[in-house]
DNA sequence: GTCTATAGACCGATAGAC
DNA sequence: GTCTATCGGTCTATAGAC
């Protein structure tokens, strides 16, 4: 894989042993935010900087560039999927661990109506950004889901396991532009529904 | 309706009697094409006038603000699924209106891949850029689309028209973001013949 | 109607004081 | 490590010659 996210993911956090997180983290956990709200092209460095309560100039200290700072939010991201999936994986049947990760996704629908999935944006908002490769790293996050999704059709003996896990992904992603281009989560929870019993059908 | 987008797909066309289409049509297919590839924030309207062959100032008098060169790419995609849709209508039974649907995405799908497809992609910026309203202008040619599909579904004697044709257009706006982010027609293509066997199966 | 030149605003990044 | 002040570049939009 490319390193910028590994580098990031695996690196030490900033945390102090008191109070609230250090500013590097601080400037990570609001560039995620932020840059899901307002997309990559239109959040300024200060945007970012007064939502993490930092100075502007500051910035720099901890993020050389701009990219290095969505590269830091796309960590994040990656980070929030590992610990959603290890939670799913406790779960008993495969059939089971892909409707929690469908309610998952439902549970999540009033922020993916004001600001579509937060993954699938930013994966359409890199994809124009082609400098700096940072859309190949969203790609390798979404891939990984993907195969997670994979490996669980895989498990219920589907031997068209692949198709499966990107028709479930694809119905996400589509489900998430719909809720926020319509601003209906409404959309989200029906075909949320409508997949648990695909899930059940193909059992 | 909002009024910007009808105003401009009412407004007579200035194609010149002979040559090629006069600066107003160029503009606005080039903004469709550029807005498409390089994403509306890292649009200039310098971008667009070249495409267009236009010199830079000379947009502003076609063209007030880049908000209405966006309002202009906006009635250009809501022509061409006008003529598409227009047909399909010609096809003699729904399960066919729809398959066809289905293949006319499928035949776009190097397109989609390079750069996602056209409306989804402007329907996620233009989500960001909430001034100007133009989120609304790409909402409802989604609408129309969605609508259309209903009424096939409807035609076909499901009472579940409405849910059937959210799950389709998703699929569709899903696959085209994972074909995009993985750069990957194939996906495009495998996805498509299964909505096809998916719409021969609700028959 | 067409085009050049530039105003005015904003942003990413840097220099350097503390 | 922290912060201010600012530079250089870019973009939208306008003024005004032709």
């Amino acid at each position: 894989m490319r390193q910028p996210v590994a580098g990031i993911v695996s690196q030490v956090t900033d945390s102090e042993s008191e109070g609230r997180p250090g500013k590097r983290d601080r400037l990570a956990a609001a560039a995620a935010r932020v840059l899901h709200e307002q997309g990559v092209e239109k959040t300024t460095l200060a945007d970012i900087a007064k939502a993490a309560d930092v100075p502007v100039g500051n910035v720099y200290y901890y993020y050389k560039t701009k990219d290095q700072l969505v590269g830091a939010a796309i960590a994040t991201h990656e980070r929030n999927m590992r610990a959603l999936v290890s939670a799913l994986d406790r779960l008993p049947t495969p059939q089971e661990r892909l409707k929690a990760l469908v309610g998952a996704w439902v549970d999540q629908r009033d922020l993916t109506s004001r600001y579509g999935c937060p993954t699938g944006t930013l994966a359409s908002e890199l994809d124009k950004r082609a400098e700096g490769g940072l859309d190949r790293d969203v790609a390798e996050v979404m891939g990984r889901l993907l195969d997670w999704i994979e490996r669980q059709f895989t498990a219920m003996g589907r031997a068209d396991a692949r198709e499966l896990a990107v028709a479930l992904l694809a119905a996400y992603q589509g489900i998430s532009l719909l809720t926020n281009t319509f601003r209906d989560p409404g959309l989200m929870s029906a075909e949320g529904r409508r997949l648990e019993r695909w899930i059940d059908s193909l059992g």
